[in-house]
DNA sequence: TCCTCGATTTCGTCG
DNA sequence: CGACGAAGTCGAGGA
């Protein structure tokens, strides 16, 4: 990894056009041939950038065509597509490499994937009576995050969100409308659940005949910890 | 803007709990607190981060709770919630401070705003006789990007997008939901206009009854600057 | 301030 | 390899 900071103006074609003026800004090359242009504010999004694979090639002052006040240019070329980052660098402040070697990786903990572990687990959080058919119930446009049966027996598909959206309802009324031609399932209801559910998504929700639950994950989670204690 | 390489271990504790086993890796901690944690692959998104604004407090090793191996402990603190980033660092390789000021930001073309403005000024690109009603409609859920005439004199609704996904699909969907109970406009037909159109939003846009227009950016940009030369 | 939508989204996962 | 959905998404613009 090569860590410079640079006076530099930055320019990206490709999936469209893109153009820095001139300033001091931290450039990131690493060993993959990324490059990342960041500034000393915002959040981690780089103001340019060139996804990996690519190459990088240095062009020295002397070519006529560098305009004014240019020491280098770096052409950074990416392997896959036509996409280009070029720097003009006017001056270097600061310029190290170091070797750092493979990572290995983030270990995360409470995303989609656990709130859907815990309803599943806790699955008469929707209703007494509600038994669980299985999670990730995969068809042809996607997968249904639980399938379960309510206390009259009645095929309930759920889909999940963290923040419970327009979006969302319409994922799961196609889910609704394709499962509902399946015989062995029709009919389906569908319960849209989600941490905190937008005024919007709720009448959509309403109007298509879709049940809205509201989830505490915390409190699931607690319910979670003090089974696990148990054992 | 500060530099580091170390080796270190780092977790996140806050909307989700994420944790990095001990490896070498780049640290920057920006003007405004915020701190990304980099590896020398990936593209431009951090193994983890913090964003700003947040404060960092660093605590030497002689304090009795840190683990085995830790010189200092970073603490960096989100000021509006209660995301917290701990960084454990074992070893600084290199650590170097720099002054960078304030960038000018950077300057986009090629974006669907400027798919849409194109799309506006050449709305015969959807067939002859199209005419714009106008950009930007706004409906109670959302604003519809075009509004046309076509050559017989309906309503027109276009949705643009850069990649024509189900979603955008959905969305079109929605609009003429509403736009035809609005007598003034009704029957309103739909088009879905992008430069790439998936398959299956093909598929289903033909089941809803809307026509899909693939765009040719560069060729209507091409247009547009042959015009902007004439003035 | 909140909400909605776009993004050079990136990233994982499954068919 | 394409397609679909999540993300600690981030960021901009209008209500």
């Amino acid at each position: 990894m090569r860590l410079v900071i640079a006076r530099c103006s930055v320019d990206y074609v490709g999936r469209l056009k893109a153009h820095l003026p001139l300033a001091t800004r931290l450039l990131v090359v690493k060993a993959d041939g990324s490059v990342l242009v960041h500034s000393d504010g915002g959040s981690y999004k780089p103001l340019n950038w060139m996804s990996p694979p690519a190459t990088m090639r240095v062009a020295a002052a002397v070519e006529a065509e560098l305009e004014e006040g240019v020491a280098e240019q770096w052409t950074v070329q990416s392997a896959k597509t036509d996409d280009r980052l070029i720097v003009n660098v006017h001056q270097i402040l600061h310029d190290s490499s170091h070797e750092l070697g493979v990572d290995p990786g983030l270990v995360k903990d409470g995303v989609e994937s656990d709130l859907q572990r815990l309803l599943a687990e806790q699955i008469e959080t929707l209703g007494t009576g509600y038994s669980l058919i299985r999670r990730e119930y995969y068809t042809a446009i996607g997968p249904v995050d639980i399938l379960a049966r309510d206390a009259s027996g009645t095929t309930v598909a759920v889909e999940l969100k963290r923040r419970g959206d327009i979006d969302g309802v319409e994922q799961l009324t196609r889910y609704l409308e394709l499962l509902n031609r399946d015989p062995l399932l029709a009919p389906v209801r569908g319960i849209f659940a989600a941490q905190q559910i937008k005024p919007q998504a709720r009448v959509l929700a309403a109007d298509r005949g879709i049940d809205c639950v509201t989830l505490d994950y915390d409190a699931m989670r607690g319910v979670d910890d003090v089974e696990s204690r148990l054992f």
